[in-house]
DNA sequence: ACCTGAACACCGTTCAAGT
DNA sequence: ACCTGAACACCGTTCAAGT
C-alpha cells in the first residue's frame, strides 16, 4: 500500500525489507522511536547492514513505518474538502494528523521536522492536503488572512509533541486544539 | 545566584561543581543539550563520575545550568503582575518563557518534561508565576475562564520546540504566540 | 545484487581504589 | 568526603568477505 515507487527488490531483499518494518513497528511501540536499530535487525533476522541498506537513517526507517498513515491522512484531506464547512473540516484534519503524530512516542519530532531530502511522497502529500485545507478556510473568510498553513500543521505537530510526554491530561489533546482553531479563526 | 539551597560544598567540589557547569554551558551551545557527558567531563578537567556526583542525571545538568534563567523568569513575572493590562503581561512573560526555552538546543523538551523528582526551586517558581499571570487575566475577564494554565505554558514551549528545527522563518515565533494569544483571548 | 557480521568509535553509568 | 579512571554494557555505522 505504499505510495512510494521504487525498482522492484530481489524477492529476498521484499522480505527482509517487510520483517524490517514489521519488526520496527513492534519496536517503535514499545520502545518509541528511538528504539535501538540493532533489536529492529535482530529481531528482523538480519544484520544491521541489511538495516542500514534499505533505510540509510532512522528517519527513513520512521517514515517508511507510518508510510501508510501519511497516506491515510492525504486521502481523509481529500475527503474533507467536500465538507461544507471549511473551519470544521480543517479541525477534523488536524485532529487526524496529531493522532498520526502520536502514534509511536518521539514520532512528533520526526513529523515536524522530516528532513526534505528525507520526506516520502505521502509525506509531502499528506502536508499539500494539510495547507490546502488551511487555505480553504482563508479563501472562505473564517480565518485571519494572515495565517500561514505551515505554522498550523507546526502547531498541530507540537500538539502531538505535548501529548507524549508523561502525565498529561487525555483531554489536554482537545482543548489545545481547541486553542489553535480560535487562535487562527476570525472573530 | 542559584537559588538552589544545600549543605556547603568543600572547596574543590564546590571547584569542580563550576567547571562542570562552565563547561555544560559551552557544550549545549555548540552540540545542544544531548552533548556527550564525557565530553563535558573532560573539558571540565574532572573524570566523569564526578560530573555523577554532582549531576545524577542529564536533566539535572540542564536545569542547574539555566537555573539562573528560570530564577529571572521568576523575577519577571513578579515586575509583570504590576502591568495594568494583564494580557499584555502575560504575552511578554510568556515571550521570555520561549526565549530561554530556546537558548540551548533541545532545551524545550526537558522545559516541558521536566520530572518533578528534578525541578528546582528555581523551575518551580517560574512556573508558579506563570500560573498566576494565566489566573489573573482569567480573573480580569480577559481570558475565556476555562483555560487551563498548564496548557498555556505547555504550548509556550512547544512554541520554543517548533523554533528548535531547521529551516524556520525567525518571525515564526511572533506569529505562533499571537496564535496563542488569539486562541485563548476572550472575543 | 544483496546479505552477513565482525570491527570501529562512541556513549552513559558504575564502582573499587585512592587521597 | 570527594575524586579518579578503568571497566562494563550498549549503540550506530561501516565495510570486507561471502552468496
Amino acid at each position: 500500500m505504499s505510495t512510494e515507487t521504487s525498482k522492484p527488490l530481489r524477492a529476498d531483499a521484499a522480505r527482509n525489507r517487510r520483517s524490517l518494518l514489521d519488526a520496527a513497528v513492534a519496536a517503535f511501540r514499545e520502545h518509541g522511536v528511538t528504539a535501538s536499530l540493532d533489536d529492529v535487525a535482530k529481531a528482523a533476522g538480519v544484520g544491521p547492514g541489511t538495516l542500514y541498506r534499505h533505510f540509510p537513517s532512522r528517519d527513513h526507517l520512521i517514515l517508511a513505518v507510518i508510510d501508510d498513515g501519511l497516506a491515510g491522512l492525504a486521502a481523509l484531506g481529500a475527503t474533507l474538502f467536500e465538507d461544507p464547512d471549511p473551519v470544521q473540516a480543517l479541525q477534523n484534519w488536524l485532529a487526524a494528523f496529531i493522532d498520526e503524530g502520536s502514534a509511536f512516542s518521539g514520532l512528533a519530532g520526526t513529523l515536524v521536522a522530516t528532513p526534505p531530502a528525507v520526506q516520502s511522497n505521502a509525506c509531502r502529500q499528506s502536508r499539500v492536503t494539510g495547507r490546502a485545507l488551511v487555505q480553504r478556510a482563508i479563501d472562505a473568510g473564517r480565518l485571519r488572512d494572515d495565517v500561514d498553513a505551515g505554522d498550523v500543521i507546526d502547531t498541530a505537530g507540537a500538539i502531538a509533541w505535548i501529548g507524549e510526554h508523561p502525565d498529561r491530561d487525555p483531554a489536554q489533546r482537545e482543548r489545545l486544539l481547541r486553542i489553535l482553531i480560535e487562535g487562527i479563526r476570525r472573530h
